[in-house]
DNA sequence: GCAACATTTGTTACCGATAACATGAAGGCA
DNA sequence: TGCCTTCATGTTATCGGTAACAAATGTTGC
């Protein structure tokens, strides 16, 4: 690899001068009205004549204003801020939850303050503790597992909040999610249908990942109902969940269980890595045995074989958990009663080449 | 799909009240001091008796103070956000590069900002005027091709500005990044020396994806270099980049040049796309056609074959970038000169089974 | 014991916008 | 014409902190 290298190249390129930026107060002086004035002509719906307006945009694109809605927000005692923490940006299910939020807010002039936790507790706790400072106007959360303490700091906020991803027992506020254990549940009777009779669960060994938690409980109960035994499970590593995991859990399952003949992962990564293991090894899939995952990924879509997984709209638990949170902004601005809803978004198991 | 539901469940979960919050004020007055003696015990560094400090704390802690960085910020003229925008969150490479910008802030007290602009110039613009009116203390952006405006919003924004994933040539401030051409052109050479002589190109048909445009020219270049005759090339659709169109391009390649025997992919996820297809019509990889990506992306490490590529270190590139602002900062608070630097970050070519 | 200095705390002004209220001008209607 | 309404604009106070300076208190050394 080339040495990384840095080059002192001063003489190309000036250096860039640091001044002070024009203020509102600025623009209202060259345009002759007051700085109340120059606030109305910026928001749309005000009363300000048409010619002072254009008066006033004339000057602001000449002397190049930008406002500053520190001052705004700090005035009006509305940051424009949302929100959202994902455990990680590097799962396109959370990042497409991002994407419609951010979808769902940038038309009313909401912006999202994005987090990450790195499926931690703690340092979802140390997020929330961040953000706050920033008075958003409400949060948006992945999952309904919080410290005690992140839930007080929650509740003493006064805002709206909403749970996503997940149906928590003891939700905080507003919902948006589905049930992990029932979709992974669905998933264990539709293998069952199809005639598979030793299925086995792929996922990881920690909680910090309660979603993956639940998905293995919902295997387990689901075993139980069909009388299919105890199941064989086995787990490996701590999120995220990668696909290489996949590719040794596969190895061992098939080692310490030769009979089962299929298995549901608790991703669709991980999914694709013991699809790609199979190959590697020269076990058919699905003949040999029939690999599922969890979450649609594109990856799952364009594999051979393809995946079957359990499709949720990732993007839509993101747009409706927006739209949720601007209506009840809303009403709690006209003095309306709000009533904390939970909101169950569908999923679907989706069959393809794999099972 | 079960179909979306809402439950209003009022009786279970009481209506939260929203009321106002405790403020600096209010803290000094429980504790007896003036409020500037508080914001001091939450800075360290300041001189308050340890004595006085823990009674502040106590009290913070008691009536659950959360301060208010917004009006923080107006006052020290710092915002405390530093923004950065990529082409899209659902990509590996880049979120990667977010990941590493905001380790690299998160110790220092600056929160990352992040937008995304779907690869589009005008949406480029449209965040740069939304960021700057959060007055960030910096900006760090993807690639070097920004609209006219943004360009002026920039210079006239005087804050520290980077450059990343590319070399400019006509770079607005610093930069972090490297040669896509050079690097397309590396690969294009490792193909020669295994013995490939008709090496094809798939990439996007679309301007909008610079990084890709110059992959193409790059392996352009290095066609000629070698005397290998015009190259082909097959372009599809518009970025984001997906698998899918890596699947569709191959058939069209070798419809068309059945002679190719070894393609580089603009980005590992179409390699993925094409390697996919070929399994389905049963062209071995490398055997039949040899399949290069670039990105280093999971899937490329993960897949059977595993894909040969261009390895960046996208969370580097995030992580220099955040450090460089960093430094920049430092030297313009304490009066130093800043030269505007570009530091070249290395790339490799990683062989692997796919070649 | 007191000057000289260090440490801790308080006071005032201000960051840059907007809310709330006040004012002035233009238009409508009897 | 005169009064009332409507629309456009200005004035003042304020949001919740921090910078800068001032004052008070504590500490040290001779």
């Amino acid at each position: 690899m080339a040495d990384d290298v840095t080059e002192q190249d001063s003489s190309s390129r000036p250096q860039r001068s640091i001044m002070s930026r024009p203020t509102m107060a600025d623009v209202a002086r060259l345009s002759g009205v007051s700085a109340m004035t120059v606030s109305r002509a910026l928001k749309d719906g005000a009363s300000v004549s048409a010619k002072t307006r254009e008066r006033i945009l004339d000057v602001i694109e000449e002397i190049g204003y930008v406002p500053d809605l520190t001052a705004g927000g700090l005035s009006s005692k509305r940051s424009g801020f949302v929100t959202s923490l994902i455990p990680t940006i590097n799962n396109s299910n959370f990042s497409d939850t991002a994407c419609g939020l951010t979808d769902a807010f940038s038309k009313h002039g909401l912006q999202l303050l994005l987090g990450y936790t790195d499926y931690s507790a703690a340092r979802e706790e140390e997020l929330v503790a961040a953000m706050l400072r920033r008075r958003p106007e409400g949060m948006i959360l992945t999952g309904g597992f919080h410290t005690p303490r992140a839930r007080h700091l929650l509740d003493s906020a006064a805002i709206p909040i909403i749970e996503t991803w997940d149906l928590p027992d003891n939700p905080i506020d507003q919902v948006v999610g589905f049930s992990n254990a029932e979709a992974t549940g669905a998933m264990v009777h539709d293998l069952y249908k199809r005639g598979y009779r030793n299925i086995g669960f792929i996922g990881g060994s920690s909680n910090r990942d309660t979603r993956g938690a639940d998905r293995r409980a919902g295997y387990e109960i689901a075993m139980a109902e069909l009388n299919l035994g105890e199941g064989h499970v086995i787990t490996f590593g701590t999120p995220p969940i990668s696909m290489e995991q996949g590719g040794q859990a596969i190895v061992q399952m098939i080692g310490q269980w030769p009979e089962v003949d299929a298995v549901i992962c608790v991703s669709d990564l991980s999914a694709f890595g013991v699809i790609m293991e199979c190959h590697r090894r020269g076990w058919d899939v699905p003949g040999r045995i029939a690999v599922a995952g969890f979450g649609d990924f594109e990856v799952s879509r364009c594999c051979w074989p393809s995946i079957t997984t359990v499709s949720v709209n990732s993007y839509d638990i993101g747009k409706q958990a927006g739209e949720l949170l601007l209506a009840t902004l809303d009403s709690l601005r006209s003095g309306a009663e709000v009533k904390p809803a939970t909101q169950k978004v569908g999923f679907k198991v989706v069959s393809r080449e794999s099972t």
